[in-house]
RNA sequence: GGGCGGUUAGCUCAACCGGCUAGAGCGCCUGCCUUACACGCAGGAGGUUGGGGGUUCGAGUCCCUCACCGCCCA
């Protein structure tokens, strides 16, 4: 059974030959278990535009040691992966790329022969995220890989749409938007890049319209001034206090404008006036609701100035702000011009400065989705980790506003709904035909709405529409609702929240109980990782560099709660390290046990203590995993494998197993089988090639979670003392210069347990270095260590003995010290009569520990003379 | 302006309900290629837990306050 392994381990060799594999035998396909509890997760969809980075990887090795740990618990698993059409994103990617490929716009092409090349473009590249999960070790179900385009999905956005249109919650009207001019097309707040630059602050009069006297304004936009419909100051500025309510002259428009007095203005900023365009300026169009202002619309889609922009009309925007600045300072009106620093919005794909735009789009009504969404957290139906989160969940819901779910693009779903020559719309599920009649008019239908709706609008029905909703599906009954979502915090609101919403009106209930919101990953220095910036580092250059289950580890291991990640590519050399320390275990239990299963002989102390150990890592591992605390599953896992298994069980078997000992090579088994079980959810290749080594015949994803036995105090208690005197006599040979291949003859132990280390001394010699171990103290010259409640020593050459009486020197300092400490926490009566007595016990037990360790060292100290 | 998070060893982070000498990895120092592993082994140095105040027998942990850093919302 011992096959030849190489000595570090190989995770390309490893990775190559499992994930196909697990895909091709469908072990991560649901409903193979029709008798158990379901466990339902869903990939939140990356866009088919996606790489792979650091964000995804976290997020995708998150769910998937979850999902492998239910899975091994016996669930019924379902992990459903899929990919989100990303319609502003993929869209303006295949302009690009007809553009510089072919010279051709969308326009030139037309609507139907467009679509067919960004389809082509999706069939192409559009998995590519999806097969670097699946690099990862992944195990999604594969098989119901959804895309929010497919034809059912569209089909649920359809009815989606119809049935919050016939509840009147959706409506058309005109709104400030984000327009991007370039792409003309309205886009999400999500889909700026707010950017620092450095721009202008102009400073421009406004004289009264009676000619006596002005207002300076201060802008870092001059050109929308021909827009303005006010200008307004804080009510208690005493400067301007005694004019509000006066007009002034817009200059080079010649409209008549209000001063008006509003507290949102900051008096301290600039000259404390600040202009009022309502129809491109969130914060002045919100300002012009209050005070009835009109809204004048300047610009065209295509980012050119019309016809109230007068003389300007025509002009593009930048060439207008030019001409504005020029006329106003040949007119004597502009003050002064100052640098200054802003933050602009650009559009995340076109990269142009947004415009914000009054333009007629679809809404929906939010209040009503959301109260049910704001009641799901108070009735404990849903619930996030870390909790923080609920506040901003509830924050965004409470404020919601409406949805503009409208975007002037080609790509994604077209809205249903279709005019008559009057322009009466009607929406319907199925396709209304030109000249078929409408159904509410009966007139011919003239033309279908040509915009298409917001990505959000078909994702925030994932949990379902990937189940077959609106179709009654089995799917459907046995995965809705499901358990749990994992997701980054930026989308609590954007997506997290519109499921929820989605999710009460469509079915009545969430569509799952727990959101996790996974850690952000930062790079070295605690920025956020960016294209921009260049500071990411590429999860696939760290598979390939690392191996998958290094890099999953090592996320596991650095995902403490709540804590952002700070990342630098040296920090996966820790997850292969651990890969290759398991590896090397594996190979010695595998190499040097020859035979299984023979009889099982008596068990000596340490494999009681091994086993006990071993379930204490169990129940620390699913407790953690339980609350979600990737950290401690990860740190637990770790340390038993490194500290209690391979520095010490291991070591402890070598002399056994040269002679054959079958309790310990039954253990050794026993303890590394334990260890592919909970290695599985972290690091699933390595697992699987355990498990082949060790002749399991399930694999390593469908082994059972183990359940943790009982621990044995007794044995963790006596290897204590054990471990204590080893390590008494590894610091005295360190100290000393011993080579650690040097024995030494004979060691010698001090202890009130004399006949507890008789019996085990074999466990003490092979691991101190000792020949053999001697009960009382060693002959003069010696080295000494107390490690209460005994002492150790060996004999020394009396060249070291300065070095030694100045090490034991320290060390009585130190122990000293804590005495002192101790002795006045006791003398204390406020401690002994307040602190609960067990505390107080505690303290007299350490104190006498304390005395006895003092006066140890003060002997060895004497005795070096 | 409002909210949230953070400040613990040189670096990155732990520390359940307040209670043993505040832990780990990396880095550093010393000695070792001891036949599982140098991606390793053994040992060691390194901390006034951001400042100030308070509660308590006892505070990294609870309260107040200040400072700085980061994120979100307006």
């Amino acid at each position: 059974m011992a096959p030849e392994l190489p000595k570090t381990y190989d995770a390309k060799r490893a990775e190559a030959q499992w994930t196909e594999r697990w895909e091709a035998l469908g072990i991560f396909t649901a409903g193979k278990r029709p008798e158990a509890e379901p466990f339902t997760v869903m990939l939140p969809p990356p866009n088919v535009t996606s790489v792979l980075h650091m964000g995804h990887a976290l997020n995708a090795v998150v769910q998937d040691t979850i999902v492998r740990w239910r899975r091994m618990q016996g669930r019924d698993v379902l992990w459903l992966p899929g990919t989100d059409h990303a319609g502003i994103a993929t869209q303006a990617v295949v302009e690009r790329k007809l553009w510089e490929e072919r010279r051709v716009r969308r326009k030139d092409l037309g609507r139907e022969a467009f679509l067919k090349e960004v389809w082509a473009w999706k069939e192409q590249y559009g998995a590519a995220i999806l097969r670097q999960l699946k690099e990862l070790g992944c195990s999604c179900d594969w098989s119901r890989t959804a895309f929010t385009m497919d034809e059912n999905l569209s089909r649920a956005v359809r009815v989606a749409f119809v049935h919050l249109w016939e509840k009147g919650l959706v409506y058309r009207g005109a709104r400030l938007v984000n327009w991007d001019c370039v792409l003309q097309s309205a886009v999400g707040d999500d889909e700026l890049d707010e950017t620092e630059v450095d721009g202008h602050l102009w400073h421009i009069r406004y004289p009264f319209a009676d000619g006596k006297g002005h207002v300076t304004v201060a802008t870092t936009r001059p050109e929308t001034m021909l827009g303005d419909t006010a200008v307004a100051v804080h009510p208690a500025d005493e400067r301007y206090m005694a004019h509000v309510g006066r007009f002034l002259d817009l200059p080079l428009v010649h409209r008549k404008i209000p001063l008006i007095a509003d507290d949102t203005v900051e008096s301290a900023f600039g000259s404390g006036a600040v202009k009022v365009t309502p129809g491109h300026d969130f914060a002045d169009y919100e300002r012009g609701q209050r005070h009835k202002l009109p809204i004048v619309s300047i610009l065209n889609p295509d980012g050119t100035l019309n016809a109230n922009a007068g003389p300007y009309a025509g002009l593009d925007r930048a060439v207008a702000r030019k001409k504005v600045v020029a006329d106003l300072e040949a007119k004597g009106l502009l003050e002064k011009v100052v640098p200054h620093k802003f933050t602009l919005p650009l559009s995340d794909r076109s990269k142009s400065p947004i415009e914000p735009l009054v333009s007629e789009q679809w809404f929906v009504k939010m209040k009503p989705l959301a109260e049910p969404a704001i009641r799901a957290v108070g009735e404990g139906r849903l619930r996030f980790v870390p909790e923080r989160w609920t506040k901003v969940y509830l924050d965004w819901l409470t404020n919601v506003r409406d949805w503009c779910i409208s975007r002037q693009l080609w790509w994604g779903h077209q809205i249903p709904v279709w005019y008559d020559a009057d322009g009466v719309p009607a929406a319907s599920v199925e396709e209304l035909g030109i000249g078929a009649p409408h159904p509410v008019t009966g007139k011919p239908i003239a033309r279908r709405d040509e915009d298409v709706l917001d990505t959000w609008a078909s994702s925030w029905l994932w949990p379902f529409s990937t189940l077959g909703w609106p179709e009654k599906t089995k799917d459907l009954a046995r995965h809705y609702p499901g358990d749990l979502l994992c997701t980054a915090r930026e989308i609590i609101y954007l997506w997290v929240a519109r499921m929820v919403m989605a999710g009460y009106e469509f079915l009545g209930e969430p569509p799952f109980h727990t959101v996790y919101i996974n850690a952000t990953v930062l790079d070295a220095i605690g920025r956020r990782m960016s294209k921009s910036l260049g500071n990411g580092i590429d999860p696939r250059d760290m598979i390939k560099q690392y191996g998958a289950d290094a890099v999953r580890f090592t996320l596991s291991l650095l995902a403490t709660e709540g804590q952002d990640l700070k990342l630098a590519e040296t920090k996966f050399e820790l997850g292969r390290n651990f890969m290759n320390k398991v590896w090397n275990a594996a190979r010695f239990v595998l190499t040097a046990v020859k035979e299984a299963g023979g009889a099982p002989g008596a068990m000596r102390l340490e494999d009681r203590w091994i086993r006990s150990r071993r379930n204490a890592a169990i129940e620390a591992i699913t407790g953690a995993f339980e609350g979600y605390r990737y950290h401690d599953a990860a740190q637990s896992l770790y340390e038993f494998v490194w500290d209690d298994f391979c520095d010490w069980y291991v070591e402890w078997s070598k002399p056994r197993l040269k002679a054959d000992d079958p309790a310990c090579a039954a253990t050794l088994l026993e303890v590394l089988g334990s260890i592919v079980r909970l290695l599985q959810p972290f690091a699933p290749y390595l697992a699987e090639e355990l498990r082949t080594a060790l002749g399991e015949k399930e694999h390593a994803a469908l082994l059972p979670w183990p359940a943790p036995g009982p621990r044995d105090e007794e044995a963790e208690r006596e290897i204590a003392e054990v471990q204590k005197v080893v390590k008494g006599f590894r610091q005295i040979r360190a100290e000393n210069r011993i080579a650690p291949n040097a024995r030494i003859p004979a060691g010698f132990l001090d202890t009130p347990d004399a006949a507890f280390f008789e019996t085990h001394k074999a466990l003490v010699t092979g691991l101190a270095g000792v020949g053999e171990l001697r009960q009382g103290g060693a002959p003069q010259p010696c080295g000494t260590a107390v490690v209460s409640p005994h002492t150790v020593s060996i004999p020394l050459t009396a060249e070291v003995i300065e070095g030694e009486r100045a090490r034991i020197r320290t060390e009585l300092e130190k122990a000293e010290k804590l005495l002192a400490s101790i002795e006045k926490k006791l003398a204390d009566e406020r401690f002994t009569s307040r602190a609960k007595p067990e505390v107080v016990e505690r303290e007299r037990k350490r104190l006498a520990e304390a005395r006895e360790q003092v006066a140890k060292l003060r002997r060895a100290i004497e005795d070096l003379g």
